[in-house]
DNA sequence: ATAATAACGAGA
DNA sequence: CTCGTTATTATC
């Protein structure tokens, strides 16, 4: 039933008519009268008989093309109780929005789909598993990590490989997963490989192409528009391609005889859907591979706590490259401090960049290599340091971030709100803040002005460039719009770092590294003359990552920090948002595993407030369950405040 | 949303 | 005890 109403969230029987029974097979989306209304819904499944007394007849089937499979349907159902859902929300994210010409023209193309597409995804995926007797794709550059020659086999063996990839810097990552995809398709299985963006698929689009040639795989993200997205879904949906690539629109893209799925940058929170009941691809793919006997693929240049603790725990195994083999791909790195006195270095025009940056930029410049410049982000809040001494503006009653609302306005606490009104660095006195993020353009100019006759280009939010010719040249970029440099980059600096590190966030260092490793990865070999200077305190250990291209050290410290805390993904927790009463009627009525603790109320957004529940990771389920079941209890009787359950939600505080 | 149903209380 | 009204709850 296509409403999203917790107390709703069950099958309902119908009577099928003589008129419907051919088109009412399980899949097709339906229209039936519901409390006298008609409403959309999905045929699960027919059945001989019904337990309930009085039946309706189905209205109608909107149409014969059955787009929910038995596979996503059962992983929809898992995804909605991990994450205290409705399936009815669920579906909505895993099915797109029908579009009927695009429907038209699928189905004209080529038989409807018959009921045997879902009878050999099951069948077919025994029978392709038997081993040997495949070609073997050439591992190419899987051969730099000791495990990479064996997860392909095992992908083309049909076996459910679990895999946790550190990529090298360099590494042409959207080439390894072509060559996954490519040794699962060897063994007649289909793939699923979820991007963050769309400059990401673009790239993994012209990977696969390359190496399963044109017409083998289709990308599905919502980006492509309504038409182009709904008539992906079919041709996935028919068996006519069996490889989905997309952003995580796609993560419940229907394939048949899935053998793998695979995420890339896991840590990019993109991959979290920002609508009900929030989801995220990597969990939802890594369900889907232990609920369909599916080999994983976890892939980036840094690692997240989560996926380490795929590895504490031995349900995925690490394909990283031996430490020599680091060292030989990693650029010469360095940390700077963002010292005022060495901005005053003559030479350079730019307050902003300290000497050592501005040497290494110079010295690329000078051997004709470009220079990739990251800063933070527009739009950020500005987090705000003493303009004399560069000191961390702290709240001085509970030492949290002070942030400037406007350039004139009054510093005040991220964390507890309160206003710093009368704020006295406690390092040097100081009276006077400067907000320490700058934008990208203004970068650029200082840099512009620093290196005349250089060409600059910048890559941000209005316009993402894919790529950069390997001459001399500048390239201001936000993180994650960078762009790959032909070559690689002679230099890279990562400026601003303070900003990022000191962000209120429990993943503030992981985000930091994961952004500096992706930048640093486009730079060339030290080698080859590649250097990345990191305006950071080189003692931080996610600048100690940086340096020594060590993120699985760093998740490592990271998981065996949250453990401590209890904070996930060491442990599961949940977050409960609205309204005081409301958020309080809901945990009362919630019948909570014994163990569960329930924290806060920290305020929320205008007027709301925010509870977080935390249980054991083996208690997961129950909590789950005792939410959505209290959740059940209010839309029943009507509460009129929501409440927004959110199951380990990406920001806790 | 709305219809069936349980609960309740006043008047006979 | 019944009828009419109002909360409750289930909705195939």
């Amino acid at each position: 039933m296509d409403v999203p109403l917790p107390h709703l969230d069950r099958p309902f029987d119908y009577l099928v008519p003589e008129a419907l029974d051919a088109d009412a097979r399980p899949g097709v989306r339906v229209k039936v009268r519901f409390a006298g209304q008609l409403v959309d819904g999905w045929l699960l499944e027919r059945a001989e008989a019904s337990e309930h007394p009085k039946l309706a007849y189905l209205e109608k089937v909107v149409s014969p093309v059955p787009v929910l499979s038995p596979e996503v349907a059962r992983l929809a159902r898992a995804v909605a109780d991990r994450y205290a859902g409705s399936l009815a929300d669920v579906l909505r994210l895993a099915v797109p929005p029908r579009h009927a010409r695009a429907e038209k023209a699928v189905t004209a193309a080529d038989a409807p789909p018959s009921a045997d597409a879902d009878a050999d995804a099951d069948a077919d995926a025994d029978a392709d598993a038997r081993p040997g007797g495949r070609a073997e794709v050439d591992p190419r550059g899987w051969r730099d990590y000791p495990a990479g020659p064996a997860l392909l086999r095992a992908l083309t063996d049909g076996k459910p490989a679990r895999a946790v990839w550190s990529a090298l810097p360099g590494e042409d990552w959207a080439d390894r997963y072509a060559d996954a995809v490519a040794a699962t398709v060897a063994g007649g299985r289909g793939a699923v490989v979820v991007v963050a963006d769309a400059r990401d698929l673009d790239r993994l689009d012209a990977a696969l192409t390359a190496v399963l040639g044109a017409g083998r795989h289709v990308r599905l993200t919502a980006a492509d528009g309504p038409a182009r997205r709904y008539r992906a879904f079919l041709t996935a949906r028919t068996g006519e391609v069996d490889v989905v690539v997309g952003t995580r629109a796609a993560m419940f893209a229907p394939v048949r005889r899935l053998g793998l799925v695979a995420i890339w940058d896991d840590g990019d929170d993109l991959h979290a859907e920002p609508r009900a009941p929030y989801p995220h691809a990597r969990d939802v793919l890594l369900t889907r591979a232990q609920l369909g006997d599916v080999a994983a693929l976890v892939g980036g240049y840094a690692r997240t706590a989560e996926a380490q603790l795929l590895v504490e725990t031995g349900w995925a195994r690490e394909v990283v490259a031996d430490r020599a083999v680091v060292r030989a791909r990693t650029p010469a790195m360095a940390p700077t401090g963002d010292d005022p006195q060495l901005a005053r270095d003559p030479g350079a025009a730019s307050a902003r960049l300290p000497s050592l940056a501005w040497t290494t930029a110079r010295d690329a410049l000078r051997a004709d290599l470009p220079v990739l410049v990251q800063v933070p982000r527009r739009g950020y809040v500005p987090s705000v340091a003493c303009a004399d001494c560069r000191a961390p503006a702290r709240c001085p009653h509970c030492a949290g971030p002070l942030a400037l609302p406007s350039a004139q306005g009054t510093p005040a606490c991220r964390w507890c709100g309160r206003v710093a009104a009368a704020y006295a660095c406690p390092e040097c006195g100081g009276r006077r803040l400067r907000a320490s993020v700058t934008g990208a353009r203004r970068t650029a100019e200082e840099l512009g002005r620093a290196f005349p006759g250089v060409p600059v280009r910048t890559s941000g939010r209005e316009e993402v460039l894919a790529g950069v010719p390997g001459g001399a040249g500048l390239v201001i970029a936000t993180p994650g719009a960078e762009p790959v440099a032909e070559g690689g980059y002679g230099a890279v600096l990562l400026l601003d770092s303070w900003a990022l590190l000191t962000r209120a966030d429990l993943r503030a260092g992981e985000e930091a590294l994961r952004r500096w490793m992706a930048a640093a990865a486009l730079a060339r070999p030290g080698t080859a003359g590649g250097r990345v200077v990191v305006v950071a305190d080189g003692a931080l250990a996610p600048v100690q990552a940086l340096l020594r291209w060590d993120s699985a050290w760093f998740a490592a410290r990271e998981l065996a920090e949250r453990r401590e805390l209890g904070f996930p993904p060491a442990v599961r927790m949940a977050s409960v948002t609205g309204v005081a009463e409301a958020v309080a009627d809901l945990l009362a009525g919630a019948r909570l595993p014994g163990d569960a603790e329930v924290l806060g109320p920290v305020p929320a957004e205008e007027g709301r407030e925010r509870m977080l529940v935390r249980v054991p990771r083996s208690r997961a389920a129950a909590m789950a369950e005792a939410l959505h079941a209290a959740a059940g209890q209010r839309s029943a009787r009507k509460a009129a405040d929501p409440v927004r359950l959110q199951v380990d939600p990406l920001t806790l505080f």
